[in-house]
DNA sequence: GCCAACGTTGGC
DNA sequence: GCCAACGTTGGC
């Protein structure tokens, strides 16, 4: 299994909105970034990822899992974009702050850190027990 | 609200 | 195929 982090402002899509849809999930649409359709052509059914809020809170609020395989974004008629469901798995006990990761030295280098715009990314399989442990989360 | 970083577009 | 111009993202 391999691991993945979404980022979305809260004031489009937020993570409330997401546990709203329940075990049916969402498409993860709107991606116009090859580096991040092509991390989501990546992703196999059971992967899990992080739900990361940017703009003004800029945390890990809680944990996702891939419940459908890259398929055509239904908001496009431009067949270069492609996107994923993804379903909420659980909320983080302690939201783990963009703060806290570049102060960990074992988060130091993560995708987010290095590359801040990137709006879908890879996670290691460290980085993801090391959030999950903060965050108060099974991983 | 500003600005740096980055990706994309389009002219040559 | 290069590169300048532009638009967008996201942290501060």
């Amino acid at each position: 299994m391999r691991y993945w982090l979404f980022k979305s402002e809260p004031s489009t899509w937020s993570w409330d909105d997401q546990v709203a849809k329940g075990a049916e999930g969402e498409e993860w649409d709107g991606v116009r970034n090859y580096q991040a359709r092509n991390c989501m052509r990546e992703m196999a059914l059971g992967d899990r990822g992080f739900f990361y809020h940017s703009q003004k809170e800029k945390a890990v609020v809680g944990t996702v899992e891939v419940i459908a395989t890259s398929h055509p974004d239904s908001t496009t008629e431009d067949a270069r974009w492609d996107c994923v469901d993804i379903k909420a798995l659980a909320p983080l006990k302690t939201p783990v702050t963009l703060e806290m990761i570049k102060e960990d030295p074992a988060l130091s280098e993560m995708v987010l850190v290095k590359n801040s715009r990137l709006s879908v990314q890879p996670v290691s399989g460290e980085e993801w027990a090391r959030i999950c442990a903060l965050g108060g989360v099974e991983g």
